[in-house]
DNA sequence: TGTACATCAGTGAACGCGCGTTCACTGATGTAC
DNA sequence: TGTACATCAGTGAACGCGCGTTCACTGATGTAC
């Protein structure tokens, strides 16, 4: 593409290439590092386990930074401002959503339960560093901006598709209501599941729920 | 009850009576005016409000207090902390669960369908300010001090045998499970239709739970 | 009943602290010629 | 190939602000006598 007038508007879709403010003339500006690419993509991995880990809130910046192996200072060269963080670590997240079919397809059959036992399991209770971000962050995603719940949204949707598409032997308007009332029934049980103090409650709340969605 | 010496330990539980420090006599202090008691609750129930509104972590003091119609400063003549008043605020909170029952003695037949169907009402959804705590803060109440989690967690036991007694047909074993399950998916859904950005996606996930949650 | 005094809920200024954000600077890297 | 220069990710001090908490003070209320 020849680009040889200022007024060009195209350099904004081609970001290696820039006006110099102040100059009558096109400068190739040097490629953005890989490395560059990958603090980027470590900071948001590094905020979407310390958001799950402590809440949106109560994580700050500083703290995450230090945890990605810099200084705060360094922030703003990647990100416009907290909250578009919050976003992108959320959609980060969701893309976990895409484990749960793999993981899912080794098992030969029931794959719908064996997703619902897995996310049930004492294990995804206890970690939520690595966990669903629903559960670990529900009520503060609810009040966050519109970004980071449409990001929420989509994964929410990616899911009950990846259940829906289970329940085979159905309707795909059944299969769908199905794994509608599925992921939310599982989303709030492990949410009650950490919040309760009563430990044998709190396990019964996952086994309860696992052996009454199968037949849901 | 004679209280004649100053060691005598039992003032501690009779507050309207006080040792002076650096004396050595009982004196008679003026009785805490019912103003203040109400004040106190009036604290509580803002902050309930706003909590449940704006997230724990997100509510000030002064804010809160504010809209309490006082001063920050006052805060602590009625409250140790901020951690004490989320404990409180939440066994407040926890209260309404009677409500429910109440609500639903009026309906006739089938009052687990209707705790259920107005659990998952679009004005249940739209009004955070007076609706479920465990929706509003679910996943803020995760982490909280323990006292704000054993408040939580009794007003969900307290809910869930409000529940279980509708399934009056079952055996009680199976009534509880059944009143978990049905608990923990009213909260997952109403916490999922607060978070998608689809309108008609967030209005499906209350039908199809509500519908779903007849024959769990 | 009147007076002197103790209590204490509420006020508002102030505390240290960590927040999100900004910025002058560094120094390694890439580019122009 | 060598030199001069532009770029820009990262540093660390600093910004204003609001947080939870403290405290000296006020003034209405209740009590003692």
């Amino acid at each position: 593409m020849a680009m040889d007038t200022v007024l060009d508007v195209s350099y904004k879709q081609t970001p290696n290439f820039m006006v110099r403010p102040g100059q009558g003339r096109i400068q190739r500006v040097k490629k953005s590092k890989a490395e560059t690419a990958e603090t980027r993509r470590r900071i948001v991995r590094t905020a979407a386990a310390a958001f799950r880990k402590n809440g949106i809130h109560a994580t700050g910046l500083a703290e995450l930074m230090a945890a990605a192996g810099l200084t705060h200072g360094a922030f703003y060269r990647h990100f416009a401002s907290k909250d578009q963080l919050v976003a992108e670590a959320c959609a980060e997240s969701m893309s976990m959503v895409e484990d749960v079919t793999t993981s899912a397809e080794h098992c030969s059959r029931k794959r719908a339960q064996a997703i619902v036992d897995d996310y049930l399991s004492l294990a995804h209770r206890d970690d939520k560093l690595t966990g669903c971000s629903f559960a670990a962050l529900g009520s503060e995603l609810a009040r966050a901006r519109i970004d980071a719940r449409t990001a929420a949204s989509d994964g929410f949707v990616a899911l009950v598709d990846i259940i829906a598409k289970q329940f085979d032997q159905e309707a795909p308007e059944i299969a769908k209501s199905r794994a509608i009332v599925t992921v939310s029934a599982m989303i709030g049980a492990i949410t009650m599941a950490r919040i309760t103090t009563d430990p044998a409650l709190s396990d019964a709340i996952l086994t309860e729920t696992k052996k009454r969605l199968s037949d849901i």
